[in-house]
DNA sequence: GATAATTAGATCGCGTGCGATTTAATCGCG
DNA sequence: CGCGATTAAATCGCACGCGATCTAATTATC
């Protein structure tokens, strides 16, 4: 039988080795990076998120918004109320459906997007003019990993 | 009624446009892939990766992880007592510094390492062969992003 | 050798993430 | 029409992350 031997074995469990860790530590990273740019706006990372779909498409239920960014009401709904709470979004049960809450922007959560305008500019100030090419290839295969990753989730192992 | 500005269609304030939240979902997704492979061992994704340093090199001191995985006392002095109450690591000051807490591996602890060996492969049997390359390259590219991120940390913008 | 500055962890507070359960509204089927 | 199944949010509990602060031990300076 082939069998790994313990010093593959022990190799992938180096630190430096896993791709999981860097993919943990980069997310790190990268909500640090936001965070003068969001703190004077009362913001959090995934807060700012929440408020792109929303800055693309509201009124929306919560549970539109939670398949776009991928979180559930669990997460969501205390969100969003910080956000109510915040005076950018209203939060409505649907009429015809008293189940469904929608999430709707006020006056100033629109005014907000032009706030933010900026923001994706700021981020890459530091990045150096070579390394954009690399950086659009991650997002790609970023993108292509979240897909198999979607794919093995909805299927049992 | 569509109130659409004309920067709004091509924005970057698009969601689908962010390498950032990429990486944010992408992080999470792998965070899920990992829970039915560290649940049975009752461990988190988080306390694996303290692990992972540890069967590295351990003892060890608290600083000393926190700087390999890049956390805080903040987030690893309750993340190992958990571990501790676990069984898998004991915690103990230094008798030279008494400021240092050293953190060691039980029994149980270098155990448990034969038990987490296949858990890199495992996770892999979903990629399809012919993307394995391409996780390489995301990896590499992950790590160039962090040294980036890391060196704009440490400068003032 | 006393004391100020530094250092290592611990603690606190708040905001996620998320598994699990609960509540309320709607749907489906006889 | 009635009633169980389904669905959408909300709620609960626990474990991170991390800014801020605190405590205790060590080092540096005079």
């Amino acid at each position: 039988m082939k069998t790994c031997n313990q010093s593959s074995q022990a190799s992938l469990l180096r630190l430096d080795s896993q791709l999981c860790f860097s993919l943990y530590a980069a997310s790190r990273l990268m909500t640090r990076a936001y965070q003068p740019l969001l703190e004077p706006l009362g913001l959090t990372y995934p807060q700012y998120v929440v408020l792109l779909v929303l800055w693309e498409d509201a009124p929306c239920s919560v549970s539109q918004v939670g398949q776009r960014v991928m979180l559930n009401s669990n997460t969501l709904t205390p969100l969003l109320k910080r956000l109510e709470q915040l005076g950018y979004v209203t939060r409505a049960r649907n009429a015809d459906d008293e189940r469904v809450v929608e999430v709707a922007l006020t006056t100033a959560g629109r005014k907000l997007r032009g706030k933010c305008a900026g923001i994706p500019q700021k981020l890459m100030e530091g990045v150096p003019a070579d390394s954009l090419d690399e950086l659009l290839q991650l997002k790609g295969s970023l993108d292509r990993l979240i897909g198999l990753m979607v794919a093995s989730e909805a299927e049992p192992v």
